[in-house]
DNA sequence: TTGATTGCAAAGCATTTGCATGCTA
DNA sequence: TAGCATGCAAATGCTTTGCAATCAA
């Protein structure tokens, strides 16, 4: 699951090539947030990246993270996801396998699963509805295991530290 | 499908009880937006059922439409989705199957389905991974029937009048 | 040199909140 | 009568845009 120190090559070959094609111009904040971005494997809001990129180069402005994630997903590196907090999230996208989420409302965990039973039957769903599909989302949402273990105090374990809050559910 | 004309006792009964339980008070405002968005069998936002209630009566203000929903919400009579446009439609709960969306991202339609298979993957999947699921979303994007058919002009089946205008596809 | 890019501030947009007034229970 | 509900306006929170200065090609 967690990647070993690599350099990311193909990604960032993948992001020239895409702003090349776009006409666009590689810029160094492009070359920063993007190879932040790439090292960190965690579902991150705009936000939680224009952090990490300040300790590199606080000269960076929100709006150049905002429109370089934006740049991502087009160039499909990244991929945006919602968990029910009105947030966007930011994951990796390119090689990695497509998965779905199943989302803790106790303690805010987010565990990613993958069926390919699941995939099939949506294909097989689209394909008798004439529909085609391009991409898709499941986010199942209740209590992970942890959290059943300790629901007679309806705190989160101790010692988490959920990314996603979840307030009142709503944003979905 | 389409629901002939009724009354929605049973749906007012679970909104009244609800409403009582919570210490909340029954309003003339509340009976309205309940009301006509019981019998708006649509894909609604907050907006647009604010609107809908203007004409019945225009002293009501959007923020009691949005409070409404939340509450119809909690009462489990409405359920919120996204489409990808930004925007958090309301759809009826109570009495409904539970389904799910494909999204045509060319004309806006959004199509309902229903796959017990599918389901039951979701329920095993959680299982596995001692999950305990609550509820769930399930939603396919990609280019409907028609819009395949009228690929080479990249525009709208003619005469439709789409309820969720896609955009830049963000905000999932 | 040209036109894309940046960062700031300001604007957008959907949603929420503060508060004085109005109304249920 | 007590205190929840309402509607307005203002405030949020996240995201986008306008614009002058900057920088890549």
């Amino acid at each position: 699951m967690v990647k070993k120190k690599e350099d990311f090559t193909k990604e960032k070959e993948i992001f020239l090539e895409h702003i090349q094609k776009a006409g666009l111009r590689r810029t160094a904040q492009r070359d920063l947030i993007m190879e932040i971005f790439l090292k960190t494997e965690d579902h991150l809001t705009s936000e939680d990246l224009y952090w990490l990129v300040q300790k590199h180069d606080p000269s960076v402005g929100h709006t150049t993270v905002y429109r370089t994630l934006k740049l991502l997903t087009e160039a499909g590196l990244a991929r945006e996801v919602r968990f029910g907090d009105n947030k966007t999230y930011y994951e990796h996208h390119y090689n990695h396998e497509h998965h779905d989420h199943m989302i803790c409302t106790e303690c805010g965990k987010v565990i990613e699963f993958f069926s390919q039973a699941i995939e099939s039957m949506q294909d097989e769903m689209a394909d008798k509805l004439g529909f085609h599909p391009t991409h898709h989302s499941l986010r199942i949402w209740g209590v992970c295991e942890e959290c059943q273990k300790s629901e007679v105090t309806h705190s989160a374990p101790s010692g988490a530290q959920p990314k996603v809050r979840m307030r009142s559910m709503t944003g979905i």
